[in-house]
DNA sequence: TTGTTGATTTCGCAA
DNA sequence: TTGCGAAGTCAACAA
């Protein structure tokens, strides 16, 4: 890893054309070849890039300066990042070694287990048919048949938008051509459910439900528990 | 912005929780108090990050052996980024001033006003009702009249997919309620279209426009110009 | 290899 | 401030 300070103009040639003004910033080059242009603030996003795979060519002179170097970063697609150096500031070089990487706790899966071991939010009486019920389009999250008797088809997200909508109207379509289950309800359960989402999913008779994670935690089997 | 190589573990708890075990690792932390823990490889997207605004508070042998020191970042939610500091194998500072910011050149929101302005290049007598059109699950890119007098809803992508034409479908439907537009028809602009996407919209009865983006320029008022 | 989906998404614009 | 859609989205996973 490579870490230079320096003043610098950047120009991105591919996907779309940007332009970065002469300033002052860091410039990270990784062992891969990808190179990241840092200013100090901003999120973690670079005002710009190249990832890998990718080289470097460096052009000494290239610049409108004959003193200024010109660094060329371009991928296999030709997409270009091109780095004009005014002025290095520092120039620092480091041996990281291989990293081993970023450990995650879910919580994506948990919400479909957790929801199917306690289907009795959604309603007194209710009770699981089978996770992952199989159709031709694809498993159903929940299939559940409700305090009447009646069959509902129960899709989980976390964040419910309105693909997920689709996806569930899909299933409700297929699943009422089964004169066995038909009818069939719908209930959209997530975590965050967008306004656009709900609007479609009320104007198509599916009952949208929030989940509450900790809520569920707190009611749940204590062996579902991560802690 | 202060820039660490240090042997370090990081915790992040939040959102989600997440652990990086003990490895050497660049820290940067920028001016506004943000911090990104990257490795010599991946993307630009860091191993691990606060988001700014946050804050750093320094606790002096808090690690598990009593010289080391760990950084607490915190963010105003409480989530929080544990940095241990195991060694220290460089640390650097460097004044970056403010950055003049990217400048990019062909994005949608160009292309919607670019073709906002240029409606006539969909057909003779074509004028603008508005951009960004309200309805109850989402705006519609642009609503015009055509030559006849007719509402039309053109929806804009940089590249067409099925998605857009799904999209515009829903808004023709929604539209077509309201009797002071109905009929209303629909047009799908991108600079690429997708085939499965052109066939889906034109048995849908929505005419499909490829929009060039240089010659919009070239015709466009030149105070739009960027260059 | 290609497509689909989630993200500690981030970013920008408009109401 | 909030909400919503795009992004050089990226990245993980399935087919």
């Amino acid at each position: 890893m490579r870490i230079v300070i320096a003043r610098c103009t950047v120009n991105y040639v591919g996907r779309l054309t940007a332009y970065l003004p002469e300033a002052v910033r860091v410039i990270m080059v990784k062992g891969d070849g990808s190179v990241l242009i840092h200013s100090d603030g901003g999120s973690y996003k670079p005002l710009n890039w190249m990832s890998p795979p990718c080289t470097i060519r460096i052009q000494p002179g290239a610049g409108e300066v004959n003193t200024d170097i010109v660094w060329v970063v371009e991928n296999k697609a030709g997409e270009q990042l091109q780095v004009t150096i005014h002025e290095i500031i520092s120039e620092t070089e480091h041996d990281l070694g291989v990293d081993p990487g970023l450990q995650k706790v879910g919580v994506e899966a948990q919400l479909q287990a957790l929801l199917a071991t306690h289907v009795s939010v959604l309603g007194a009486g209710w009770t699981l048919i089978r996770r992952e019920y199989p159709t031709p389009i694809g498993p159903v999250d929940l299939l559940c048949r409700d305090g009447a008797g009646a069959t509902v088809a129960v899709e989980i997200k976390r964040r419910g938008e309105i693909d997920g909508v689709e996806q569930l109207t899909r299933y409700l379509t297929l699943l009422n051509r089964d004169a066995l289950l038909a009818p069939v309800l719908g209930v959209f359960a997530a975590q965050e459910i967008k306004p656009q989402a709900r609007t479609l999913a009320e104007d198509r008779g599916i009952r949208c439900v929030l989940l509450d994670y900790d809520g569920l935690l707190g009611t749940a089997d204590p062996s579902l528990r991560l802690f």
